[in-house]
DNA sequence: CGTATATTTAGATGGTAGGCTAAATATCAA
DNA sequence: TTGATATTTAGCCTACCATCTAAATATACG
């Protein structure tokens, strides 16, 4: 099941919107992403702990790095409720 | 032009994905809305003016009311903008 | 005009979030 | 086991956000 709150929270922050993009591209390890971010690694691991929290991404540790991933799974689930919420179906306008 | 950061920040909060799906079924003024929440007629309004700064609602002052619609334009550009950002295209994970 | 109604603006406050540095944990390699 | 590498956890700080009350603005009505 979907917690959208978690989920329109964790998109709410544009660092972790850019997270999110770079592993529709593919898994990344935490080093890997880093790369492309200004900010701390302890930061990052931050926002991945959000992005977990909101299953919209998996880890999975392989030697010494984590590997992150989208879970494409709940990707689908998300994309399902934004087009339920952003389907507009006219009614009239209910105002006195 | 769509300015995702303010959208994302408008969808954020819980009280006002609801002001937007009461919208979604007609016009209503600042009053009508109030009447389903339990907090401040001050407090919406602030919420009002996020979710028109993120161009999601309109306003129209109607005598002593002002009435809130959906700007359906830029629902839609938003809808296309998640589809978007939702549409997962598989390459291989990039992971050494 | 003066008063009531509808809504917003201003200013204050408590809570949360994102950033940092430093310390802790886990794995690898000698 | 000791040291190096990769990442997270802990603690702190600042900024922002949602909320409130009180005051301001705008319209309607007598």
């Amino acid at each position: 099941m979907l917690r959208s709150e978690q989920v329109f929270r964790a998109l709410a922050d544009p660092t972790r919107r850019r997270i999110l993009a770079i592993l529709k591209t593919g898994s990344r390890s935490a080093g890997e992403i880093a790369a492309d971010f200004p900010i701390s690694m302890a930061s990052l691991s931050h926002h991945y702990g959000v992005l977990k929290s909101a299953d919209l991404i998996r880890s999975e540790r392989r030697g010494q790095s984590i590997v992150y991933s989208l879970n494409t799974t709940v990707f689908e689930d998300v994309a399902s409720a934004m087009a339920e919420m952003f389907h507009i179906e006219r009614t009239d306008g209910g105002t006195s």
